[in-house]
DNA sequence: GTCAGGCTAAAGGTCAGACACTTGGGGGTC
DNA sequence: GACCCCCAAGTGTCTGACCTTTAGCCTGAC
């Protein structure tokens, strides 16, 4: 329990990569002190030598362990915090705790981290579209044979409302729909890692919200996936959503290089 | 391109989560000053205002211009650093750059992540399983109709090197393999995604590596899955990485509980 | 003319110390 | 027993200084 008896210290040059620019360089062969007591504390939490919920010294006492100033192992905080390994509260009962793993911000991590990679092409639409229907085909036929009561009544929420067309609600409850899906699936993991591959089509690629022709259309498709993972066809399920997916396709395609025009 | 034309300051009380449900938990009315520098600048990178590449203006300069001291600035800029967003360098040339997003990252966080949620029992081991197969049998499909000669060279050399068994080729050629295929299917964004979940299952859940006669079935499969693949058959290719992985489920199964209890 | 070596300045890295703010608990008052 | 005030522990923030790294420039020797 105690963190006293952890050997914290950065005596040595702790060259853990050596990384190797394209070029064959080898990079930094001294790490600057907050990462290599950034890369200590990690290690502690990833081994979990550091339980979840356990609570580090204050940061006085690491920097005093560490043999470095307050400034630096708050450095080193940082780090470990906007990666979600650690979190802080302040008052009398406050200090940094390990932070127990949520699915949560792997979402938003993969969101914008996709986003990045799209923007940057290293991905491109097409790919990210590939995906998605590697995903959610998956997803559809998993939620047919598994979905609970909760899961159907969650899907039909997200359906038409019964009148007519219905452009906000067409988008959100589309949205909600997939989403509905990948928790139906009763694969967190594919959960996890397909919602925001879809965040990213949906907030960075959609090119028009079309007709309402269209809308009409994803309704209809949506109905007809949601009767076959209700009927529990499995087969049934996927394939109507390779269908959809067929239709929502022209949504996003192309828009890759029409990112040129500074008319945001 | 100048960073002096952006509005870089922080006076008002940045709520971004309000949530103060009179039942519920309230959460941080106020975000410490680092944490809203983070998301400031954080925000300039993903809208691509701050061009990849670009350079920051120095901690000095930006705690100047946000009104805040230097170490906000340098925590701010840690947290950023640890998501890959910016780097920096030191020296005369030095400065903190917006970074160019790299998938090699990517691959390092999600498989600490998860890594952690299966040691927190989030997910399962059977769901990293089925995600596995989710991901591979498509992967392998893809790569029997878009394979190029590159990745038919670097597969093959990862296939037994024709003497008897080989555990230690065995081991590391198998893994060289998959990631090989994943690689061929020509889709990054999969191939990004799907390493990290193998990795976790061979860094975390290997259970052992059996007997001989099981390797010598194992290198009979990645032989299968190349001709198959080679021969640009995509769906013998998904077939026999199917049943591949169905061979290679009870290597990794059962490792949930099996930490449990120590009884005897 | 070329090359080695040292000087310089810009920018990040580190430190020490101080004070402010937050928050839970303890103790006193009514 | 309820309320209020004060305290202590710990994080949050600031100041100002100095160290270290690094590229460019300058100088001088060969």
């Amino acid at each position: 329990m105690s963190v006293e008896s952890f050997s914290l210290s950065l005596d040595q040059l702790d060259d853990s990569t050596p990384q190797t620019d394209d070029g064959g360089l080898p990079i930094s062969p001294v790490l600057p002190a907050y990462e290599q007591v950034a890369n200590q504390l990690q290690e502690l939490i990833i081994k979990g030598t550091l339980a979840v919920g356990e609570r580090l010294p204050a940061e006085g006492e690491m920097a005093t362990q560490f043999g470095v100033s307050r400034s630096t192992i708050r450095e080193a905080l940082r780090g470990l915090s906007s990666q979600r390994l650690v979190h802080t509260k302040r008052g009398v009962s406050g200090g940094t705790f390990v932070a127990e793993p949520s699915s949560e911000h792997v979402h938003t991590y993969l969101e914008t981290t996709i986003g990045l990679l799209s923007g940057a092409d290293v991905v491109s639409v097409d790919e990210i579209l590939e995906a998605r229907e590697l995903f959610e085909e998956p997803a559809a036929r998993l939620a047919a044979g598994r979905r609970s009561e909760d899961d159907l009544s969650r899907l039909s929420a997200t359906l038409a409302p019964g009148d007519g067309t219905d452009p906000p609600h067409g988008f959100e409850g589309h949205k909600e729909f997939h989403f509905a899906i990948l928790k139906a699936s009763g694969n967190q993991l594919l959960d996890v890692i397909a919602r925001p591959v879809f965040s990213v089509l949906e907030t960075r690629f959609v090119r028009d919200r079309a007709s309402s022709g269209f809308w009409a259309a994803v309704e209809a498709d949506h109905q007809d996936i949601f009767d076959a993972i209700a009927a529990g066809d499995s087969e049934a399920s996927a394939r109507f959503m390779h269908s959809h997916l067929e239709r929502l396709r022209p949504m996003y395609e192309r828009f890759d290089r029409a990112v040129q025009m500074p008319n945001d």
